[in-house]
DNA sequence: ATTGGTCAAGTGGTCCGACCAATTGTGCGA
DNA sequence: TCGCACAATTGGTCGGACCACTTGACCAAT
């Protein structure tokens, strides 16, 4: 029955969908100004209202500011970023220095629960890390898969939730200056000989030393967050 | 310049936050169905569209679900919470363990950084706790604050958003009928003598002692769980 | 030339009334 | 008793109207 029709969904709902598609495909940038909500209606072909709706909906999520007698904005993502859930204040190092807490216990967990499934997906993310950093591709995504898989073989939700709620803290402002400046092969290089020691003691099925290599993994990236800190200044 | 006129706000908004009002007061319960759009407008001396739009917004905000045809209703809690962002399926247990992990590090830090001022809340937050579980009040509340504060006097916001994101998961489906079990006057004495022990610890500046006790003080909430967990089988 | 105020165009805010479409309950008929 | 059709209810969409606010241009006084 691949003949269902589709679900009619209401139509504020695919307005917006479209004006969110136009915002991401940059065809309105942060910031800018969309035309009136008479000029919209007119364009899409459908009433005020019902644009009207489009955009409250955009707007309750965050995407668009509304001015009254002025127009409507693009939200800028970094003022976005703040309505959406949880952002506390919480630093670059504050937050390293709950990582080593939280992901060496993952680490140490992992090498004493993970089923060879999930150890196999530990290695596939290590050896895309190598790959990437090597071509000189941002690291970042595959970076946080890493982590990630090891924090799922520590068969505990709860732990990969605080992990993931941790790493999303790296949208934080002072964050991403420091990112931008640790892509340099040579950081690379460190990580991932960090990170084949993190693979090497799960593997083996070392729990101490599994805490051990994710600890210092994050000890070393703290330090090198230190070096491009006092470098920036 | 205290004389700046209230921002007014728009009607959608303000229609929007009396209705969320009235669903939180329990004026509809979840599952409820509210008045016809008509009536609203009517009753809340607006018009339709205005009411239309305030709905809109509560849909997006995902408290309401509006059928066609039919009405609109309140969404149930459990289904809300799947949606407002990171809901993992952490169970009561794996909590429980992640917190072992998380809040006893807290406390050990707190043993050995906080302020005055911070010892000063932790020791407030015990006492309403005692207070609060002497009158057979429901001490959930006050149960939070006092971990809370021992997080916040780890001098990590990190670890304080770790361990908030752990206890926002007590919505959770299994957690409720739990908790409900878990306020009779023999548990909470139980948990105040633990809790005593935590505080003792921390204000005497002990790291080891504060982490243990806090430790000590999971394992035994993760008993009264499986206690009431197998009773309840 | 600069400053200040006025005013008009543009834009979102709100409202009304109407009609359409989906749902749901009811009552009639087989 | 069962099943179907009808009608009331309810949300969905529309067009138009008028109001309030913002903005920028224009003009007058300095």
């Amino acid at each position: 029955m691949p003949l269902q029709t589709v679900e009619p969904r209401r139509l504020y709902r695919k307005i917006a969908d479209q004006i969110s598609v136009l915002i991401s495909a940059g065809e309105y940038a942060p910031g800018a100004r969309l035309p009136p909500e008479r000029d919209l209606a007119k364009q899409l072909g459908v009433s005020r209202p019902s644009v009207r709706e489009a955009l409250i909906a955009l707007e309750v999520e965050g995407l668009l500011d509304v001015r009254v007698g002025s127009g409507i904005y693009v939200t800028d993502p970094a003022k976005r970023r703040q309505r959406n859930a949880l952002q506390g204040d919480a630093g670059p190092f504050e937050v390293i220095s709950a990582r080593a807490l939280i992901e060496g216990e993952c680490a140490a967990l992992a090498a004493k629960a993970a089923s060879p499934a999930q150890l196999d997906a530990i290695r596939e993310a290590h050896d895309r890390v190598v790959r990437e950093s090597r071509h000189d591709h941002n690291p970042l995504v595959a970076d946080r898969l890493f982590h990630l898989r090891i924090a799922e073989a520590s068969c505990n939700s709860a732990l990969v939730l605080a992990m993931q709620t941790l790493w999303d803290q790296r949208m934080g402002p002072l964050y991403r200056s420091l990112e931008r400046k640790l892509e340099h092969p040579k950081m690379a290089a460190e990580t991932v000989r960090e990170h084949e020691a993190i693979v090497s003691a799960i593997m083996r099925r070392d729990p101490r030393a599994a805490r051990g290599a994710m600890r210092r993994h994050m000890t070393q990236t703290h330090n090198r967050y230190i070096k491009e800190w006092t470098a920036g200044k």
